[in-house]
RNA sequence: GGAGGAGUUCCCGAGUGGCCAAAGGGGGCAGACUGUAAAUCUGUUGUCAGUGACUUCGGUGGUUCGAAUCCACCCUCCUCCA
């Protein structure tokens, strides 16, 4: 089996612009591919991780890996299937957000001695003169065609921008300088990426007379059709400051039932043929998949041994067994108690449990919070240093939140 | 440039002088049920030193005992005409 069936049985592939001759290209490892990430947060999230791992499969493949951080695009912003223009990003934040990609890409794909290539769009697109590449390039692209495209859809009835508007030309305009650079014959992206990336193939067969490329990646969605990697309070980061090894963990021990084998087959790198066998695994069994999904992801995403750490904390608390050391931890200080006590309320707040104290007491109050096992029922219930010293107590909110709080 | 319309709490959306911390829905959270899943039912959903106070209805001023609601100016967006 070829990268390219491989791929496909994962289900990785939506869109594809000539099967035939992409697949002949990534398997006999001939393909200079790029993928575009645009930095608009200071972290990667899941999306990208799936991006970056088909890198990683497509370079073990034998196939040339171009990371392009759009520097230079997240100027204007991609309109695509967005009913709402995006906040514009200053100048400074666009740059630290793409050193921080820069960090954490490094870290999925060896860039090393030109196994892959990294570059910035910035570089070239920010000293384009205006009407000169208006005159050369503006005239390839059709207003009428660019209106039709799927992406714009939505932004049809909310308004669009010019600036935004032309987000497809640059992007097309990156596949162009690639393949004259590097020659880079083959575009991956998201699946809302389609119509932008057919205008690079277009572009590029207009000036240049070549044929290039695109494939799109399944977007992640779970059996609702919501993109996955999202929760209510923001994405999934793969940064370890903004989302903790064991909230990652837990994000994906907690996957429906009915998508846990998508996630293994898209996410992870454990054989197929493993996967087919948990394929047949039904009813609470699918929980075991579902540890082994997070495991492996939580591996990939941080190490091994961050992994082993939350699935430990996660068995502490959720089965019996495996060591509470690794539950997470808020720290006290002495300045924290009042009198030598602190309130269950202050602890909640504290431990990041509630956002607010009116939250937490309410929590209390329907008898969502239990310390060390039991059901706390009174808001002013207090706990001594003593008893938060050495092991501290563990709180649990709700179902599946807990913490840990520790005097000192 | 001209004419009209809109901006409400996490989101959608009601509210056109006091009974409004603001209907309803979605989402979130919690309880029951369960398998750390889904579905369902119930409760809850601004903050705080908690029978009360404070901040919130695009912005800034004003009218009034009292404004999300009235007035003025400004900002943003949408539709039609140019």
């Amino acid at each position: 089996m070829g990268i390219y069936e491989e791929l496909k049985a994962r289900g990785l592939i939506a869109q594809v612009s000539n099967e035939e001759e992409i697949r002949e290209l990534v398997n006999t490892g001939k393909a200079t591919f790029y993928i575009g990430f645009d930095p608009t947060a200071d972290s990667l999230h899941v999306g990208h991780f799936m991006a970056l791992c088909l890198m990683k499969r497509l370079q073990m493949a034998g196939n040339k890996p171009i990371a392009l951080i759009g520097g230079g695009t997240a100027m204007v912003g991609d309109p695509s299937g967005r009913t709402d223009m995006r906040q514009m990003n200053t100048v400074e934040t666009l740059r630290h957000n793409s050193d921080c990609f820069k960090r954490q890409m490094s870290k999925f794909i060896d860039f090393s001695e030109g196994k892959a290539i990294m570059v910035n769009n910035a570089d070239w697109l920010l000293s384009l003169n205006y009407i000169e590449f208006l005159r050369e390039y503006g005239s390839c692209f059709s207003v009428n065609n660019m209106l039709r495209a799927e992406c714009y859809k939505q932004r049809m009835e909310k308004g669009l921008t010019f600036l935004e508007f032309n987000y497809m030309i640059m992007q097309s305009y990156d596949f162009l300088e690639l393949y004259k650079r590097c020659g880079c014959n083959l575009q991956f992206g998201g699946d809302d990426q389609w119509s932008n990336m057919l205008g690079g193939t277009e572009l590029i067969r207009k000036k240049l007379g070549k044929d290039a490329h695109v494939m799109t990646i399944t977007l992640l969605l779970n059996s609702e059709g919501k993109k996955m990697g999202k929760t209510q309070s923001g994405a999934v980061w793969l940064d370890p400051e903004k989302t903790t090894p064991y909230d990652f963990y837990q994000y994906w021990r907690n996957v429906g039932d009915s998508d846990v084998l998508k996630c293994l087959r898209m996410l992870t790198f454990l054989p197929l043929e493993t996967i087919d066998e948990m394929d047949k695994w039904e009813g609470s069994q699918l929980n075991e998949a579902k540890e082994i999904l997070a495991y492996e992801l939580t591996k990939l995403v941080h190490n091994e041994e961050e992994a082993e750490k939350a699935r430990d904390a996660a068995r502490a608390l959720f089965s019996s067994g495996g060591d509470i050391a690794n539950i997470p931890t808020t720290e006290l200080s002495e300045a924290d108690l009042v009198d030598g006590v602190v309130d269950i309320i202050t602890l909640l707040v504290k431990s990041g449990l509630c956002p607010s104290k009116s939250d937490a007491k309410r929590a209390v109050q329907q008898g969502g919070v239990e310390a060390d096992g039991e059901k706390i029922s009174d808001i002013n219930k207090c706990y001594s240093d003593e008893e938060l010293s050495g092991e501290g107590i563990v709180i649990k909110r709700g179902k599946k939140s807990y913490n840990r709080v520790i005097l000192k």
